[in-house]
DNA sequence: CGCCAATTTGGACTTGTTCCAAACTACGCC
DNA sequence: GGCGTAGTTTGGAACAAGTCCAAATTGGCG
């Protein structure tokens, strides 16, 4: 890790991972702006657009690396695609059923009031909660 | 609907569905005993474990076909798998992320104490909570 | 500079689900 | 009770998301 790093760089490095080619063009698409949430599919077609030349398989990898360590969230709204949160904080997400589109809600938005102990011998990991709306009337 | 009707039948034509044999069948493994989770393959499993014909397909059609009328409530907690409900009402559930394992929570277990309002034009359809725990320690 | 382990890649493969056209069946009607 | 027909079922093909694999490439260290 030496001092002409990139921030993206050493991201990577800290996290284990050598930074190639590829994965920088991914964090960059990832990381450089603010939050957003990616499908796999709708990622990889970001880079090609951009003219980063990687493979979808790369995009796979890449998503599930970055999961792993902690750089990705994985949010399930949708029982046949997966998306990826770049927001790994506390918070939970509003889903427009008809359009497909997620967003954060902010961390003050849901408060919740009441939660059961977890069953004997296991620990809560996570609670999440997706807020589902579609046009009105719906 | 005649008289002779068994309550299964009657469910199915008061929801607009023919009560052939295989949506007879599905019906009483899904709604005879107590409220239950399942997958179409592993539903399918189990019809055929009983001696009922019916096709991989005919769940499919089933299951979405019952969670149209309402009947079902589809579940997304893995988003490899649609898993379905047969508690209607509201609540909540707990997911048990090693082993797949899907309950119920008790409506009273889970209690939101501020929600956001949904964005101009659209209505809450659902808000959902899923608690995922892992065995101790994780 | 050269080596080696880590990474990338295209394509084959797997898994869950939907689609389709042909065969079957529930049920209202006579 | 048979008939006609719209609703249903079915096996298999088709599809889509995601993983696997073995070969080619490349980052980083000496």
């Amino acid at each position: 890790m030496q001092r002409s790093d990139t921030p993206l760089t050493e991201i990577l490095k800290r996290h284990g991972m050598r930074p190639t080619r590829q994965r920088l063009a991914l964090a960059k698409l990832l990381f450089a702006g603010a939050n957003r949430h990616v499908s796999a599919e709708n990622l990889h077609e970001e880079a090609l657009r951009e003219g980063a030349r990687v493979s979808l398989a790369t995009v796979y990898n890449t998503l599930n690396h970055f999961t792993a360590v902690g750089l990705l969230r994985e949010v399930t709204v949708d029982s046949n695609r997966s998306y990826f949160d770049t927001n790994t904080t506390d918070h939970h997400h509003l889903y427009f059923q008809d359009t497909g589109r997620l967003e954060d809600l902010e961390p003050t938005a849901v408060r919740i009031g009441k939660l059961p102990d977890p069953p004997e011998g296991t620990t809560i990991s996570r609670v999440d909660v997706v807020i589902r709306v579609t046009p009105r009337p719906g």
